[in-house]
RNA sequence: GGGCCGCUAGCUCAAUUGGCAGAGCAACUGACUCUUAAUCAGUAGGUUACAGGUUCGAUUCCUGUGCGGCUCACCA
């Protein structure tokens, strides 16, 4: 009779005021249920293994999923939280004459609470033989495909509720973002790390160099940033004299979108005071190849084509050797922006002129070592141009105690030994502040905290994690848009 | 921001060289007491993303716009 979705609405719409006409509550207030479905069919099982042959009384509720009437029985899969589970009407229980009108009504995507006798089909299936059924939700719109689901990539992230309640596997993913989040808070927690909450409204943006958000104050009437990093907060406190603190917390960066990018993340931070970069290599390798086991059961697990071994200790290169392998490039030969560009021309890489030499040396980094790095890698030694947070190297002048992990060829972690000298600290970003004016709006000196530096900072080593990448990987998705419920679109309309 | 690709019924997808826009699911009517992508018979459902253009005729060719995907740039 009716198709367009106008049309199917208002098929519902009459659904629900014959509902309403029978005395009946289309959206009750609770419903009390025994069992999610995952617990009824344990339960069956449980009573099948102990050969006991009663039957057990149960009440379930959830949304309506599949509906197969077959003459004077009646199938219907129900869906919550844990899972799904058959259910069967039979005729003889529907004899009543209001049940049997509410029965016709009902509908895919409602929701309602069942009771009746857990017990298996002819074919095996767990299934609830239905005694009392209550409407707990009327749903007014169709849902997409049964056998599908939905496939339309736009909608899927538009409308994450659609995607989660026909696509199965997406609960999954997001169930296991959640195990690899509490995975690391306890990890950090029982190592003696505090966690701690800083702003996300700053007055300058620093700790990284993205392009920040700019918001306004009304009553202070000034313009804020959101944060771009965790970590000048964090030396903050410990300077303050918290001697392990870590964050987990979004930060934002006002720059392109792509597969690997979405302008609001989550980033992990910790700092350790008393620690170097070396430390912070063992406690990474401890505390990720820890949460992996948790989660998959073993050190190892499969990305697209790969099979990726955490197993500890991982394969740990220096930067310049590991370039110097990879490109045929010594930048330790080139000590300036130019004879470097050279070099690279050479090459047939195209570089954009405005780079200065730390960009040229991650393209390096990026062109020729990243994809290589599949299992799980520590570079480490950074050259100073591309580390203004980072404590030289004792006997060199410009390498710094850093060192950055890799996966798949995806950065997944980025650690120093934090430098801790204000004065030193001062003239980095003042030489910062000298290359890259590129934003406005963005302050590169943070007068607060070198002062807070000037008080003096233990040494301390720090750490960043891609948590989102993280996800990415243990969830086997090549894009960040898949493991955040709600990604960056752009507007309808 | 650039390049390439896509947008057809609520959902998943077809449509030959430019010639009546079609199926499955969902919906509606009916049959059916163990089905599970139920089955069977029937009914209804379209501004082919939007705006123009070429043409006797456009889902199809052209231009523009919107949104998306991939990619490049940007992102230490």
């Amino acid at each position: 009779m009716a198709s367009r979705l106008d049309d199917l609405i208002q098929q519902r719409l009459d659904k629900l005021e014959r509902i309403r006409s029978l005395g009946l509550d289309p959206y009750p207030r609770r419903y009390k249920r025994t069992h999610t479905t995952e617990q009824a069919i344990v339960l069956l099982k449980q009573i099948e293994d102990t050969s006991k042959t009663e039957i057990i009384e149960i009440s379930v509720a959830g949304r309506i999923m599949a509906i197969r009437k077959m003459g004077k029985s009646s199938f219907m899969d129900i869906q919550d939280g844990s899972g799904k589970i058959q259910l069967i009407f039979s005729n003889t229980i529907l004899s009543e004459e209001i049940v049997s009108e509410l029965f016709r009504d009902l509908d895919i995507g409602d929701f309602i609470g069942v009771k009746g006798g857990l017990m298996r089909t002819r074919t095996g299936e767990p299934t609830i033989h239905v005694a009392e059924f209550t409407l707990l939700s009327k749903s007014l719109l169709p849902l997409p495909e049964k056998y599908h689901g939905l496939q339309d990539v736009d909608a899927r992230h538009r409308q994450r509720y659609l995607d989660l309640i026909s696509n199965q596997e997406v609960k999954e993913t997001f169930r296991i973002r959640s195990r690899i989040i509490a995975g690391i808070r306890n990890y950090l927690n029982s190592h003696g790390f505090l966690e701690v909450e800083t702003p996300v409204l700053q007055p300058s943006a620093g700790g990284a160099l993205a392009r920040p958000f700019v918001t306004h104050h009304h009553s202070l009437d000034c313009n804020f940033y959101l944060r771009i990093a965790l970590e000048l907060h964090l030396k903050r406190l410990i300077i303050g004299g918290f001697d392990k603190v870590y964050e987990l917390g979004r930060i934002f960066r006002n720059e392109g979108l792509s597969i690997r990018h979405n302008p609001e993340f989550t980033m992990l931070e910790s700092y350790q005071a008393y620690a170097d970069y070396h430390d912070v290599m063992d406690m990474l390798e401890d505390m990720v190849s820890s949460v992996i086991r948790e989660i998959s059961g073993e050190y190892k697990f499969k990305f697209g084509d790969n099979t990726i071994d955490f197993t500890p200790p991982w394969q740990r290169l220096d930067l310049r050797q590991t370039i110097i392998e990879y490109s045929g490039i010594d930048f330790m030969q080139f000590p300036d922006v130019i004879s470097l560009r050279n070099e690279m021309q050479k090459l047939n890489i195209e570089v954009a002129p405005v780079r200065d030499r730390g960009r040229l040396i991650d393209e390096l980094l990026s062109t020729f070592v990243e994809p290589h790095l599949i299992q799980p890698t520590i570079l480490y030694d950074y050259p100073l141009d591309m580390s203004p947070l980072a404590k030289k190297k004792p006997g060199y002048d410009n390498i710094v105690e850093r060192f950055e992990a890799y996966v798949c060829g995806m950065e997944l972690a980025n650690a120093f030994s934090e430098l801790n000298d204000p004065i030193d600290q001062r003239q980095r970003f003042v030489n910062q502040q000298r290359s890259r004016g590129r934003y406005e709006e963005q302050e590169v000196i943070d007068e607060d905290f070198l002062t807070a530096m000037a008080y003096g900072m233990p040494p301390t080593g720090g750490l960043g994690v891609g948590i989102d990448r993280l996800v990415m990987l243990l969830t086997n998705q090549q894009s960040i848009r898949e493991v955040i419920l709600f990604p960056q679109l752009r507007e309808k309309e």
